[in-house]
DNA sequence: TTGTATACATAAGATAGCGATGTATATTTG
DNA sequence: CAAATATACATCGCTATCTTATGTATACAA
């Protein structure tokens, strides 16, 4: 696994990210997808995803939609309008900086 | 400029990389270098910059070397051998992780 | 029936970087 | 020449975001 401080302020633009390109998913699924996708690198824990998901919430920029398969409740995510600029935003912010790093940062042989 | 969290983790590889790049840096060369570099985009500030340095040379990693130009002072600092390996490995892990985020953030239109 | 997976949630603790502040010398500029 | 700016070090308090731990509860597989 990686320093556990390097993903700090990449989990939002990452979860914003993935509802942008899949419209809807609840919190279990968002950290599921992320491990599948990076093979297991990166985990997003409990204690990270859901204060995200509220406060986004909270921000106007996500909506939910509670679903019950059976009992069991589910939570659904989805950008709002306002959201889908704010993702944008976002991404383009991490991708720009990553690009910045890179210039610092080439490989160490 | 960047969001503020962005930057966690990555300071220290950036200053490594440049140390291992350049041989012998002070303090604040580094933090005039990453501007000039990244165009004005990074400033590492002062705050962030001597608590690293102090703790690299604590931990082995860079070795100093007080040095006076006429009455001010100068720190130049230079990784150790042990450091020379720590540099790899922490340059490495970086552009791992930002390998693997991109697999996640792929521009958003 | 016991363990694992699913699915939500919150609270305490760690930590890296920022902003502010401090000291002091050197250089440029009005 | 005085004032402002640049150089060069340093530390402290604050904050944001994450981890770890803990909690609740249902579904399913061994």
């Amino acid at each position: 696994m990686y320093s556990k401080e390097l993903l700090k302020g990449i989990l939002q633009p990452v979860i914003l990210n993935l509802l942008r390109e899949h419209g809807r998913m609840y919190g279990y699924e968002i950290t599921q997808r992320v491990k599948k996708l990076t093979e297991g690198k990166i985990e997003i824990t409990e204690g990270a995803l859901y204060p995200i998901l509220h406060k986004l919430e909270a921000d106007g920029v996500l909506e939910v939609e509670k679903e019950y398969t059976g009992k069991r409740v589910r939570k659904y995510y989805r950008l709002t309008d306002s959201g889908i600029v704010t993702v944008r935003e976002k991404v383009n912010e991490v991708n720009d900086f990553f690009a910045t790093i890179s210039l610092l940062l080439k490989p160490a042989y």
